[in-house]
DNA sequence: CTTATTGTACTATAACTATAGTACAATATG
DNA sequence: CATATTGTACTATAGTTATAGTACAATAAG
């Protein structure tokens, strides 16, 4: 199989009041978005990840679940977990305007927290370059 | 009094799986290590914020009474709850944790539509420089 | 003093999150 | 084939989070 292992870590930041299964869920969402992960990629197994995360299995199922419903990745029993093809069925102009979505609340928050746009980008930057880093 | 009411408002991100007491306590410590509150500032009542965001008025209990065991606030029955301190020890370590919470949930959401951190960052680019666009 | 406003305290209940443990099903490997 | 590894399914339990509702206490305003 042309299959590689996952190059990245998790991390959880267990004061962050998120729940667990919500990180990992980001932190692969994050990792596809950074490039870090890409189709084909295995993601660790649900009892490894669970031993390093020192986490209940099942909750590395449930993360793992919803982000297969997701489209995000498939399940093979016996294989493993693997990053799957993006489907972009929606047409350009729709695009556009999902990314115009994010961006908006993006700064909308940051504003209201007091942060610049330019904060944003800086720390945007920061984090494409060192990716997974949590808190 | 010298105090003045908040000058800022809660948002909520009910997406977010962060408690909600949580993002309330976040937002106030974030407030204060940007400035946006400081020392005698009201924040409004329990009642108020609760039918502001539409929850319960124990959550709003919840979220005030922790920050008043942190020292961060005061509470005067009758009166209402402000700020007691001039700002947080570590107001700046605060606000990275924050900046980073931001982006990383961008980041996620981003991915999860598909898209990658280099289009985020050119978004934010293209709004920063056209900041004020009509819908 | 009377009233309204503010925070506080309490009980009860439902939903969500995470854990523990067991068993089973599909696949890869030898 | 036998075995190990993978994901899956299920039950039970505990802790956390949020809600609803009621009542009380301290202060401000008239």
């Amino acid at each position: 199989m042309n299959s590689r292992r996952a190059s990245f870590r998790f991390r959880l930041d267990l004061h962050s009041g998120v729940p667990v299964y919500r990180q990992i869920i980001d932190q692969v969402r994050g990792a596809i978005a950074s490039g870090l992960l890409s189709v084909g990629d295995q993601l660790p197994t649900v009892r490894q990840l669970a031993v390093d995360l020192s986490i209940n299995p099942n909750t590395v199922v449930r993360a793992y679940r919803e982000l297969e419903l997701g489209g995000l990745l498939e399940t093979h029993q016996g294989t493993g977990t693997f990053i799957s093809v993006q489907r972009l069925s929606d047409g350009e102009g729709e695009r556009k305007r999902q990314l115009a979505q994010i961006v908006s609340d993006c700064i909308a928050r940051a504003g209201a927290a007091g942060f610049t746009v330019d904060e944003l980008i800086q720390e945007l930057r920061a984090v494409s370059r060192e990716p997974v880093r949590r808190r």
